[in-house]
DNA sequence: AAGTTGCACAACCGCACGGGT
DNA sequence: AACCCGTGCGGTTGTGCAACT
């Protein structure tokens, strides 16, 4: 018995999206949350797969996605994750939470690849992917990593008990941040669309507490860093993980608590923040650019 | 100015997985 | 256990636009 198609293919529209069938999703997940995407185009009478939907959202209407050109940091991140995880585009974006998987998998596809053919940066950036000290050392990262997504859905569990979620409970995997440095292309053209979204985001049953605080530029509340603090605490009393608030102070100017808790609910497999606090240092120490082995090792006489 | 080429990125497609029944 | 549904993921394609000839 094969499985339903999610859409029926007959008057299903395709190519880009047009501002008005934006405006039609994002109002209908004003209302309603996302979710539930196969009752989306009949709710809303958009012609549009309800996995069109759903991709449309993640990949471009949903708050918090920074578009435009990626950062020499980023970029960086992305080489190394790449290196490290392969073409597993999710895990890699769950390092870069304003970036969606498809924006990394297109930068990676239309920059960074030829990019790296052309001066055989696969071992420059630290990986020499063939040789057997590397996939030892992947070995023992994915290990380590399958350990700290343990403790992070331990620490996430913790962070939302009772005790300490009564800021948190209304939190829902959405992001609040809507700025845009550079709007690009169609999204300038829909300002509306943003401001809508900025409405919502005072207004929504999921939102945060209090989001009076949120300002024009996504910049988080001083409510909701004490529970980011909290959360980091969390985390830090449980990894030991000393430089886990200056790494917080480094993200959160650009990534909303909201963006963060999303992480852990929508990923919860990648402790994001622990994580990337991690890969920052070794990935900005220029120093360690080869010795990610020896980074590894001693990262887990660290946590263990 | 018109045609061609290459690039960037949005969107689609098919498969896989997990949860519910 | 088998099936259905919703969703996530990675690879690929389509489209618009700018640069070039």
């Amino acid at each position: 018995m094969g499985r339903q198609p999610c859409c029926d293919k007959v008057g299903v529209k395709k190519g880009p999206w047009t501002p008005e069938e934006d405006l039609i999703l994002v109002s209908y997940i004003q209302q309603h949350g996302p979710g539930n995407w196969r009752a989306v185009p009949t709710k809303t009478g958009l012609l549009r797969c309800s996995k069109s939907c759903r991709l449309r959202w993640a990949n471009y209407l949903r708050p918090g996605i920074r578009r435009g050109n990626f950062t020499e940091n980023e970029e960086k991140m992305i080489i190394h994750l790449q290196a490290l995880l392969g073409n597993r585009w999710a895990a890699i974006a769950s390092y870069l939470p304003e970036r969606t998987d498809n924006d990394i998998k297109n930068y990676w596809n239309t920059h960074l690849k030829k990019k790296l053919q052309g001066n055989e940066s696969s071992s420059r950036y630290g990986f020499p992917s063939s040789s057997s000290s590397y996939q030892i050392c992947r070995g023992q990262w994915e290990r380590k990593l399958q350990t700290d997504i343990h403790m992070a859905k331990k620490d996430l569990s913790d962070a939302l008990s009772p005790e300490k979620s009564s800021d948190l409970v209304e939190m829902k995997p959405f992001n609040n941040h809507t700025s845009s440095p550079k709007p690009s292309g169609y999204a300038s053209s829909t300002e509306n669309i943003a401001k809508l979204l900025k409405g919502w985001m005072r207004n929504n049953p999921w939102k945060m507490a209090d989001s009076a605080d949120y300002s024009e530029e996504g910049t988080v509340p001083m409510k909701e860093d004490k529970n980011s603090k909290e959360m980091a605490e969390a985390f830090q009393s449980h990894l030991g993980f000393e430089s886990l608030d200056s790494s917080l102070s480094d993200i959160s100017p650009s990534m909303s608590p909201e963006t963060s808790l999303s992480q852990y609910e929508s990923k919860p497999h990648l402790n994001a923040q622990s994580q990337l606090s991690l890969l920052e240092k070794w990935l900005f120490d220029e120093g360690k650019d080869y010795q990610l082995c020896d980074i590894t090792l001693d990262q887990n006489l660290y946590f263990f």
